[in-house]
DNA sequence: TGTACATCAGTGAACGCGCGTTCACTGATGTAC
DNA sequence: TGTACATCAGTGAACGCGCGTTCACTGATGTAC
């Protein structure tokens, strides 16, 4: 009783007889390899073009450690994904939770599309998990319920920020605003899949959502 | 000089052995079968997932019959990518075409909106050519080469019926009103994708449109 | 229009490799005392 | 803090299948007369 903690209770509940698995360090570390070089393997090739072999030989890996890890290539995608772009997530609601009272309109639309921007790789991956959920539900599922995550900061913060008078009644709304904006931003990556080396999405899709949002 | 034609001319210049090769009806339809097969697998399982194979099997014949009309599944999506999308630009540019006097803006658009819809399949095949391309530098050009065709439709379009005083710097130019109408265009498929029955992108995608265009 | 011949298009079998999957084993890690 | 023991995490070898690729062959198709 006074020997071990908490853990104990669940031993009692228990009809399984699984007791609680240890995770050790070295597991934790060796899954974070894993899901380290499955990024940069799924951005390099794809996923279609990627092997669980390749996969463990760039990590440092045995197969077999895969197998101890995950149970099949597109539970680690989607677990890579979660893990991503929940922290992806994290940090852009952070940047835009920042409250600026009076803040002129192009700062906070430059705030936003900075908030929003990421690297190539992961929008490459990011694409990839879209086509990979059009024929997945779960995924599917999962991709929306972020969304709307991110549709309600954007919303929050457009409701705020934003004076909509004289705004076309299908943007009234902060949620359609919101929806509008990601709509834009979604817009402009086919072009930055074609021209990985052309730097003014930046600036383009600013000036979008500048001639969306103020009407002058 | 009098029992064939036009044809031999090539044979006189021909430095090379090759004779002109007699492409036979079997064999076009051996490549269209192979294709729209192709299609469908691509369309149903993405490409990283198609094998020659099932697509042979899919399409009735044996890996031969593939391997004789084609060099790779490389080779076969960029060649189905091709055909099917200059032959649907085609249609673009026809519906497109129709000049209306006089024609209201909101007519303009539903008219744009119906001409750039396309069905599901389409939109993953499309989808999937995009990441290709993101890694395929010659797909990456015919795309790019593509988009330009169709925003020079567009901004001829615009230029001649839209009335762009009051419009912001960003979209005064013709030219950069048709690319603001192409991103929101592509900024809807991912909905597209994770929401398969949903048929509201079509009001929707209007909605963003005339949001952007109609400046009261 | 019919027949003989040449060439082509697709067949089907064979080969082999890449890789997914399993599993007995061993060194690593944590626990109890 | 040290030692003995139990369990775990990853190893590496083995198995076998799916499938890409090749090729000698044959029925289909077109050509010449």
């Amino acid at each position: 009783m006074n020997q071990s903690i908490a853990r104990d209770t669940t031993d009692e509940v228990t009809t399984s007889p699984s007791r609680p698995p240890r995770v050790t360090r070295r597991r934790a570390v060796t899954r974070a390899r894993l899901l380290d070089a499955a990024f940069a393997e799924f951005a390099a090739r794809g996923f279609g073009q990627t092997s669980i072999e390749g996969v463990c030989e760039l990590a440092g890996y045995t197969r077999g450690a895969f197998y101890s890890n995950f149970e099949s290539l597109d539970e680690l995608f989607f677990v890579l994904y979660e893990e991503r772009s929940h922290s992806l997530a994290g940090q852009v609601a952070a940047a835009l939770a920042i409250p600026h009272v009076g803040e002129p309109v192009e700062s906070l639309i430059e705030r936003i599309v900075t908030a929003l921007m990421i690297d190539r790789e992961w929008i490459l991956i990011k694409s990839e998990f879209y086509l990979y959920a059009a024929r997945n539900p779960a995924a599917a599922a999962s991709l929306r319920s972020q969304r709307e995550n991110l549709l309600n900061v954007l919303a929050r913060l457009l409701d705020d920020e934003v004076d909509r008078k004289g705004f076309p009644l299908s943007l009234k709304s902060p949620q359609r605003l919101a929806a509008a904006v990601m709509a834009l931003h979604d817009g402009v990556t086919p072009q930055l899949l074609l021209d990985p080396d052309d730097g003014s999405f930046r600036t383009w899709l600013i000036d979008l959502i500048t001639a969306l949002i103020v009407r002058t």
